[in-house]
DNA sequence: CGAAAGCAAGAGCACTGCTCTCTTTGGTCA
DNA sequence: TGACCAAAGAGAGCAGTGCTCTTGCTTTCG
């Protein structure tokens, strides 16, 4: 079904082209932004008619989940990398690395961050069988560090439950899916940090700071590192 | 120049009209997104045909600008009514107010909410000169509570300068130029509480979290802003 | 009253996603 | 080797888009 025979030179040179359009894809991508990616465009980049890319790729859409994808797994590939030169001990290490990979793949990739943290593509619905899985990578690595910590005692965070009591129960059926120890409080601050994490990066990536109230923006990000680590009880 | 002359019967069909096309315009934000916004659409909607809408809006990109300002201005209205409501010394109310009111105004216009804080539109600039006033309506309401906060002296962070000096040389600009008397702490906070404040409510409105994984995310939210309130000072 | 300005309509250009048909090419198998 | 079939590419075509230009008509004002 998937055609990931490599055997013949026919299965091949499909593969070879798939790979160009993801790669010209993300090329116009980074130029034109997501809402402007035109099939047509890739088409003619990679010395197509434009009816015959449809023989690789279903639909606009598609080409998009291609690209969503690919996004998520180059970030979770920065991120897993950034995370085998920190001490595993170093909880507040391990958050400060993610953060720092994360920024450093979203300042270097701005159009597929926007892609994949930002404004949902109207009209386009990311696929949840084929995004969800590299979609959660980051997410996963964070809750490993606070599940970590937490069983290391290095949090600085009560284990009361939550008001309401509908909101403790929603943290413990997440702690349940996840197989987690962490309390309630942690579960919502480790909540918190990613968001917070990614909407600290929004405002960079997207320009929501002003253009140039800040000599080196990595200052900022260093200082709102520092919040994170406080905030999930790592200090 | 602004052709506002509502005397003659003219200027106030003109003028009506041009109200027409941006409520029109928001009705298609809301449902079709910004990308997918048509003019030919609103046109059409209007009983115009396209060509006549171009004697009232320059370009889609001008159309996306009434938008804009028309956002900024209704979610800075909310934020300003949250806030009359508020005893004025209850900074962390205050905070808790601003917060609430955005999340509400955000959820009730996710587009609109995409359009100002998601991913730029692509190949879109928001005019400098028509947006930063309104859209600096909120971010102000929050500096505001924070400043008055430390003047009352119930703001728990110390006034130490932040490292390396050229971000505390940073803050100090910022300071001076808002006439603040915080200190970069506390400049640095409430920069994170902004972003992490917007990363929530992005992640909310676009769906980031699972779709049904919380029973009610209002929940969420208010640990959210207890985080905020911490992370401030304000505890 | 007549000139000037404003308004609407329509045609047209270049672009988009996508479908359809047609022809060529490549791999397989008798 | 030759036949056969499926994959790949080409091209036309449909409906939509932003935007420009020209052509008339109407309102306003000197």
């Amino acid at each position: 079904m998937d055609a990931m025979d490599t055997s013949t030179p026919r299965a091949r040179a499909r593969e070879q082209t798939m790979r160009d359009i993801v790669r010209i894809g993300r090329g116009h991508l980074a130029t034109e932004g997501a809402a402007a990616l035109s099939l047509r465009a890739v088409a003619r980049d990679l010395g197509l008619v434009s009816s015959a890319v449809y023989r690789y790729v279903a639909s606009r859409d598609e080409l998009l989940t291609l690209l969503v994808v690919d996004g998520y797994d180059e970030l979770g590939d920065a991120v897993d990398a950034a995370l085998e030169r920190v001490d595993t001990a170093d909880f507040a290490g391990r958050l400060a690395a993610i953060g720092r990979a994360t920024r450093a793949w979203a300042l270097a990739e701005p159009a597929t961050y926007a892609l994949l943290f930002g404004s949902p593509v109207p009209g386009y619905e990311a696929p949840a069988e084929r995004t969800t899985g590299p979609g959660t990578r980051v997410v996963g690595r964070l809750v490993e560090v606070w599940e970590d910590a937490w069983q290391a005692g290095a949090v600085d965070l009560d284990d009361a439950p939550l008001t309401p009591r509908r909101f403790s129960r929603d943290l413990g059926r997440i702690r349940r899916e996840l197989g987690l120890s962490a309390p309630d409080r942690l579960v919502a601050r480790g909540l918190f940090a990613w968001a917070a994490l990614f909407g600290c990066l929004s405002f960079e990536v997207f320009g929501q700071y002003g253009a140039d109230t800040l000599t080196d923006p990595a200052d900022l990000f260093e200082a709102h590192l520092a919040a994170l680590v406080e905030a999930v009880g790592l200090a």
